[in-house]
DNA sequence: CGAAATCTTGATTGAATTCAATCTAAGTGG
DNA sequence: CCACTTAGATTGAATTCAATCAAGATTTCG
């Protein structure tokens, strides 16, 4: 198997002068700062996992591929996340930035060496466990719910860690239906219905520019988990 | 919320003398051993996580549920499988005892204080790192794959984990479906394409006991991830 | 400008669900 | 022991939700 390194594909680094601010703070744990262009690869599945990434601007997705192309993309990483994070050495996902992404870059040993620090294995343990809510949650979405269930539960989803009341979707609608187990017709066709329905509105015409009218009724299409058994 | 402690329903200590042989160790890490029949819960989704289990004989499931009664298993505990593992202090899913089951518990406290020793601290994260890692797949199975494929990944993956010719299948078609996202009918009809296909064999009449004929030709119902983009 | 990219919308198809009937094995109680 | 019920599974027919196929619209880009 042909096993590409990520410095293979390293982009410049952004500016000196953001390198000369914080120069000795990544002196020690290797920190630095790359600009990947939109659709570029950060690093690809089965690859040796060399650093660890937080998303500065922009938007990433990771996602695994069946041998005929099927794609199912697991996560969207926004500003501030933390992505590529791995306990083996390889990266079980191909991480591509979903628009102009600009990440920080953390050697993998340098944070390994660090991991010695109770503080610092315990929050090891718990992004990791955020990272497993998540996916246990995305199980039941993939698994349970319908097309508009799912649309829904991503509008909120985004609308939740978008914070403002504008909420932009930098990725396409492709990219939705890989997330969502769909296709893009089905996300195309689920939100041309809500915003019918008043429960949304788009503001351009690629349509990621996108006011949530109605949370109330938005939730109302998203069911729930249950406690009782 | 009504939440329900996991003590209202603890059953029996199986024997005292279970108890005997290692009674010194038990007092310290708060070691105990329970047995659960078919379909009893062993602990709820959103009760706090006091015990870590791990099953001896039998079959456990863990599931989330959709307020209208939709299920999804997330996973089959196996002999051997720890479960009920929480970071955070309430369970994410309900687990029930597929068949009659034996489980050993442990007191989640006592594993908590274990963990500052380094290597107790790498156990829980690689622990949980491996559940992250099955969930990722079964994103991938749930979201992308056919009927037959998953019923080919789950046939392969249960075979797997058997290790003998013979595989057993605790679980009824229902827990079947509900695990890879189908019906029970789909589930049925499926197995019955791939008996008359030749690739297994049915032992009893509730078909719970399987012979793989043909490894090769379900792996190839099966389609594997590809690592490239 | 023409070409490419992205999205929407319509028509049709199809895979899986739903509804329904049947089968076998395993209780259950008189 | 045997009729009767129940549980689990299979199978067939009908239905449906989402996928597929196809066309067209708007914007972006070379």
């Amino acid at each position: 198997m042909f096993v590409r390194t990520t410095a293979d594909r390293l982009p410049q680094p952004n500016t000196l002068s953001e390198f000369g601010l914080t120069s000795a703070f990544n002196r020690i744990v290797g920190l630095s700062e790359f600009t990947y262009r939109k659709d570029t690869e950060i690093f690809g599945e089965k690859e040796p996992a060399v650093y660890v990434y937080q998303v500065k601007h922009g938007a990433v997705r990771s996602y695994k591929l069946l041998s005929d192309g099927r794609r199912q993309i697991a996560a969207f990483h926004l500003v501030g996340d933390i992505f590529g994070l791995e306990n083996g050495d390889e990266h079980r996902f191909t991480a591509e930035a979903v628009v102009e992404t600009v990440a920080r870059l953390v050697k993998r040993e340098s944070l390994e060496l660090a991991a010695r620090a109770p503080v610092i294995s315990r929050n090891l343990l718990s992004m990791t466990t955020r990272n497993l809510e998540h996916a246990e949650n995305h199980m039941l979405l993939l698994g349970r719910k319908t097309a508009v269930e799912k649309v829904a539960a991503f509008l909120l989803e985004m609308d939740c860690r978008a914070g403002a009341d504008k909420m932009s979707l930098p990725m396409s609608r492709l990219d939705i239906a890989d997330y969502l187990g769909l296709t893009l017709e089905t996300v195309s066709r689920v939100l041309s219905s809500l915003r019918k329905a008043g429960v949304l509105t788009f503001l351009d015409h690629y349509q990621r520019e996108i006011v949530l009218n109605d949370r109330r009724r938005l939730a109302d299409f998203d069911p729930q988990g249950s406690v009782q058994p």
